[in-house]
DNA sequence: TTTAGCACTCTTGATGTTTGAGTGCTAATA
DNA sequence: TATTAGCACTCAAACATCAAGAGTGCTAAA
């Protein structure tokens, strides 16, 4: 089944027009918005056409007509044009996530709340993770006879740190020992290679009785694990309260609480092109919640391996073309900046001139 | 002007039941539902004059009666009796705060979230930060010769961190003296007394040609700046959806705005009575957008300088006795948790058994 | 002081009625 | 053959009308 052109171009602006407005169009008003060349009568049977091809619906009988699901996805798939975003939407993009840069666990959060304020929809991002996660070295720093600070650099460059306080007291020459042995036995292993039989030599080695060995193991564990999962952020889900799709507060409400649940969200759809953005509209969503509702993800990556998501949740009469545009220069920027120069820092690091 | 008794139980019960049903209450109704010995023209009579003494008000002549705020005022100053959570409630907060224990950075927008989920209303936390917060002692962690991380342990006993990578080399003695000259001269300081004369003579000294100083002292300052923001959570914002006065998408769009604004949410009332919750009703809010909604905050703190906020916001037709109760033993339970025993580690910290 | 009774008010929901945008079809036109 | 003008028809939304019911205020009796 192929369109003529003149089809295309109708189904082009019906969706269009729909999206802009919300109301289901016409034949009428489609020919005083648009310059056809042609009378209202012949856009009646064309739209009559496409309707039977199931591009098109009707409300009701004396009603304009809307996409449905399978209109739009042709008007994603072939008639829509990738716009070039304004000077002023890449220039705040771009000086919104370089003032982030900083901030590493901020940027991806605020990269979040960028889209969806660029966008006027409902936002989420999914931090990267790498997939098996190790320890690569640990440092012990010695605060008094009651407390020092255990840092672990992980694989995926990022370090954490816990300051741990004891009940009892414990020597500097017994913490370089913890620290020796630790990066002797516990370093390059996954979370499930760390077993208690590791963990039992390693203080018959050392000669820990206080079970100084199983604190400092408890917290590779405890951060590998936390380190496993991906964190979730939620961005501006009042925007979803602004269509009127949604002015249902039951529909609504279903919705907002669907995406603040952070197990859901990791469930989304995930983009299979790689670097491009992906739509999935209306019906074609796993997620009974998102029956009526499309959302637009983009893939960030972080080096080789790592790579997170950014996407849009909105009504299936959402604004494809803006949306896929800005998500997709949002998520290539997110890429760039994670994955290159600018976490160098010694040559354009200016904190405080 | 001294309430009678009678009036008091009147006004308690329509508070009580409109709360319950969201509609306005009638005499008639109000004599069914609890079992008062009067008749309903003696509760009309009696409602009659509250009105007149501004705690009731009605929506029409052939209408129920509802509170007004000063009625809720009145309500929640004198007549609502804190409840006790039931046993449920507390095993469930126990467990769930106990369980967010190991990662400090998560318990405050747990807190907010159990909240939310406990009193069906949205909820909002606040982090604790200590005013002037300092650096109490650095530490260089090397990695090889391009890249070192560097550690601070601030006065607050949190820790912070980061991987800093080089496009020059750097040796091992080069970061003792570094780290040697950051102890000594560096910890201690507010942000604002890390001056660029300080940085300059500590440049020299130390023969440091490469902004290795610069580096790290920019290190410093940054953590000390983001540590000074309190950081804000929002939890169940779709909560409020749920209740009729905010059928209209509006003004619930309005108000999840609001909330999802972070600067706003650090202007909410802060509570005066120490541990205690603290209410402002509808118009008492200096906030616009809250005039007709009300505001539940509790306080919450950490060791004797820290202190953060755990909040509710809801319609003025809020169950306030719930929700008092509620947070307040939520805040207590944090504080217990931030100041206390639980952070002691090394007796009951099982991590794989 | 309380209560029963009654007229009155005003919202709410049900039931028409009108309006207008939009359709589908037919017949004329290019 | 493709397009267009014209016209009868449809149906949602907006508006008006009406009855039911819940609630009030007032008066007079208990």
């Amino acid at each position: 089944m192929e369109l003529s052109d003149r089809k295309k171009q109708i189904l082009r602006a019906v969706v269009e027009r729909y999206i802009a407005t919300a109301e289901p169009v016409g034949s009428k008003s489609l020919v005083d918005a648009c310059d056809l060349k042609v009378s209202s009568a012949t856009i009646r049977n064309e739209m009559s056409a496409l309707e039977t091809m199931g591009l098109l619906e009707h409300p009701h009988t004396s009603a304009g007509r809307i996409p449905t699901t399978l209109g739009y996805r042709l008007y994603v798939n072939e008639l829509m044009e990738r716009q070039r975003l304004s000077i002023e939407d890449t220039e705040l993009i771009n000086s919104m996530l370089r003032n982030k840069v900083q901030q590493l666990d901020r940027i991806i959060s605020e990269a979040g709340r960028l889209t969806s304020q660029l966008t006027n929809y409902p936002a989420y991002a999914l931090t990267a993770k790498i997939h098996e996660c190790t320890i690569e070295r640990f440092a012990i720093i010695p605060i008094d006879i009651h407390a020092f600070i255990i840092v672990a650099m992980l694989s995926d460059d990022t370090v954490k740190n816990k300051l741990i306080r004891l009940h009892f007291e414990v020597s500097s020459d017994m913490l370089n020992k913890l620290n020796a042995i630790l990066n002797a036995r516990f370093t390059g292993l996954t979370e499930a290679q760390i077993t208690s039989d590791l963990i039992l030599s390693a203080e018959r080695s050392l000669g820990d009785t206080l079970g100084l060995i199983s604190i400092a193991v408890g917290f590779a564990i405890e951060i590998l694990l936390a380190n496993k999962s991906h964190e979730s952020y939620l961005a501006g889900a009042s925007h979803l309260l602004e269509h009127p799709e949604f002015k249902d507060t039951e529909k609504a409400q279903r919705i907002l609480q669907y995406l603040s649940n952070e197990s859901e969200l990791l469930k989304l759809p995930a983009p299979d092109t790689f670097g491009n953005t992906r739509i999935t509209i209306g019906p074609e969503n796993l997620a009974n919640e998102l029956k009526d509702s499309s959302v637009v993800v983009a893939r960030y990556h972080v080096g080789d391996d790592m790579e997170g998501i950014i996407g849009v949740v909105g009504p299936t009469r959402m604004d494809y073309t803006q949306v896929a545009s800005k998500l997709s220069y949002i998520a290539q920027g997110l890429s760039w900046l994670l994955s290159g120069g600018f976490t160098l820092m010694g040559d354009n690091d200016d904190f405080r001139k």
